[in-house]
DNA sequence: ACCCTCACCTGCACGC
DNA sequence: TGCGTGCAGGTGAGGG
């Protein structure tokens, strides 16, 4: 389902509900959700950690845990004792690294609300509610790790800068446009190339720049790199801006009427361009549709 | 490194 | 009504 602006959504909302609970149990659903790992291990390492903080690389959500601490039991110790047992068992940190693919949602439910269907993991919460993780495709997954070692996951070690970082720079692109034959559409969509873009706001993106999708990356002139590197962040951004401010874990996500009318291009093949009336054009490129005008967009 | 197709799944809209 | 087809906001694997 989602793209960048999305999943920033997504993260914006489960900060503000989910920060600083603690997570009492948990109820993975679907093996195949946090495979390889066992869903008895998972839900070992979940009990009783606390969510610390919600974080986003790319379309990856990264949801921060602070672990519990075991402490020895059966034995009684002194203060000195206990003080310095809790030295030596730092609070391990740990990452639960999400991916909401196409249909993944959550939700923060009462306890008194039926769970949807398609529920693959429950996560219960100290203030009785639940988050739920439900995905009508399947294709969502979602990985344990210790967060020193989220940079190294595999998925998010390669990811290109963030969109809105200084490193994702003019000469960014450019360098990495100029060592590419395929084109744009297709490179846009590689997200360790160019982070964050999804069918959608690729072909937005484009459209904005005025730049046909099937332009080869290393033929761009500098003049429109600079368009597309402006296109891509304005796109991104006014996104970010324009999805609807009530959207909520309570509802999931979904995109309403007044946020589709957004999109210029993208699933309006026939209709007139918003710039110049001729009709939208829609092609299968890499397997994906692909809409653009072809009066604005040349190659 | 690239390209393509297929695979992963379910549900919805469409035409007959 | 049903049944078949094609399509969907993402990505990864496998073959050339």
């Amino acid at each position: 389902m989602p793209e960048l602006p999305e999943v920033e959504h997504v993260v914006r909302a489960l900060q503000r509900m989910v920060v600083g609970r603690r997570i009492v149990a948990s109820d993975i659903r679907l093996a195949k959700l946090i495979a390889p790992s066992s869903r008895r291990a998972f839900n070992r390492k979940l009990k009783d950690s606390t969510i610390v903080g919600i974080g986003r690389r790319g379309k990856f959500i990264l949801i921060e845990l602070e672990e519990r601490v075991a402490l020895p039991h059966g034995r009684t110790y002194d203060t000195h004792r206990q003080v310095n047992l809790q030295k030596a068992a730092r609070k391990q940190r740990l990452a639960l690294i999400v991916h909401l693919r196409m249909t993944g949602k959550f939700l923060y439910q009462s306890p008194d609300d039926p769970l949807p269907r398609h529920a693959h993991a429950i996560f219960y919460l100290d203030n009785e509610r639940r988050l739920v993780f439900r995905d009508q495709r399947k294709f969502g997954v979602m990985k344990l790790v210790p967060a020193s070692r989220i940079r190294n996951a595999k998925g998010i070690r390669d990811l290109a800068p963030e969109p809105f970082e200084d490193d994702f720079s003019v000469d960014y692109l450019t360098e990495t446009l100029s060592r590419s034959q395929r084109t744009l559409k297709t490179l846009l969509l590689d997200q360790n190339k160019v982070l964050g873009l999804g069918n959608i706001y690729a072909a937005e993106a484009l459209f904005r720049a005025g730049i046909s999708p099937f332009a080869i990356a290393a033929d761009l002139s500098t003049k429109r790199i600079a368009r597309l590197h402006a296109a891509i962040r304005d796109v991104l951004k006014f996104a970010i801006l324009h999805i609807k401010g009530s959207i909520s874990l309570e509802d999931g996500f979904s995109y309403g009427a007044a946020f589709e009318r957004f999109w210029q291009v993208y699933d309006r093949e026939g209709e007139p361009c918003v710039k110049c009336g001729a009709r939208i054009r829609r092609e299968r490129h890499g397997g994906r549709s692909t809409y653009w005008c072809p009066r604005c967009q040349r190659r």
